[in-house]
DNA sequence: GTCTATATAGCGATAGAC
DNA sequence: GTCTATCGCTATATAGAC
């Protein structure tokens, strides 16, 4: 567990990023076998079945998670601050396994959209205590939401490994952000 | 082009349904017409391929977000207010063909990920002179995204027809509108 | 305009050699 | 632990009867 066979990391990468740039349709045991440089017999090896290597990105996602809520609750701008910049996607690890979650969840996979609702309401509870009522806690995920929503429909096919979207940058976010705080705290 | 052949609309409607009920995976040409009660070869007179199936959803998606938009600029509450009101999904005409285009895009379909965009545009467009500026309007339109994605989230697998979020309703929604009137005006 | 039958290809998964 | 070979199924699409 503390050092996985470095195969399965190689196999876990390779499907991620087959659906993160080619859409969960794209994203097969062949395709991800040949992408990972390995058989589709050594990948099944490692991934017993389609099912199981989606259990394995998502697993890998709700760590990334915990990680990224821990430095969200420590920011020095404070939790809104991270939690609108940091939905703007940067590329990190965390943003192409949410990427990732999202096909598979529009996709069907029940697993996928629980492990992003599970995802949301931890961002809510870390929020909900720096803002002033609910509503002003709903407006503050709702805009996190709608960038990361946009991000995914840039970050579609075709474009490598796609991820930079027209969202706002610099001096737009940092904007958008001011005004957002303004209208919740 | 004035009144289609009734058997294309059913085709049409079918495929929508299975897009937003079971996912982009599920809706197969036999899957979409045996739900729409013709055989394969019957659709196809009509669609010849499945691209042109797609075609023919964005075609109509367009018609519909033309009529919706008409709505939006005229709304008695004014274009933010109604703009946020429709984001939470009725299960309209427009909502489903939304969702249905969504989950296309979402599995790499560039013509729908394109008509996605090109319908934000114009609400933007429409939005741009109600709000302070295009901070104000970036905010607008995020919530409404924001709203939508987590609707289309909640519109997976196996809800039947399912389209009903946890997304705010009534007061909540009256509330949140208030305070994001109050922020962009 | 709608049907059945079929061609062709690609899917997930298994078997067994190395 | 990784490979090749192959099975059974389902996908899109075509051909041609009615």
């Amino acid at each position: 567990m503390a050092r996985p066979p470095l195969a399965r990391t190689k196999v876990l990468d390779a499907f991620e990023a087959l659906l993160i740039d080619e859409g969960e349709r794209a994203a097969t045991l062949d395709a991800t076998a040949q992408a990972a440089g390995v058989s589709k017999g050594g990948l099944l090896y490692h991934f017993a079945s389609k099912e199981e290597l989606i259990t394995g990105l998502i697993d890998r996602l709700d760590e990334l998670a915990a990680d990224d809520l821990e430095q969200m609750l420590s920011a020095p701008g404070g939790p809104v601050d991270f939690y609108i910049r940091t939905s703007v996607l940067s590329g990190s690890a965390f943003d192409r396994g949410l990427i990732a979650a999202g096909r598979l969840a529009q996709s069907g996979h029940a697993s996928a959209s629980d492990a992003l609702r599970r995802i949301r309401q931890s961002w809510a509870d870390g929020i909900r205590p720096h803002v002033r009522d609910d509503t002003a806690m709903e407006l503050v995920l709702l805009i996190g939401d709608g960038l990361y929503y946009n991000n995914v429909l840039d970050a579609a096919v075709g474009s490598g490994s796609g991820l930079a979207g027209p969202m706002p940058t610099g001096a737009q976010l940092d904007a958008l952000i001011a005004l957002t705080l303004k209208a919740a705290s």
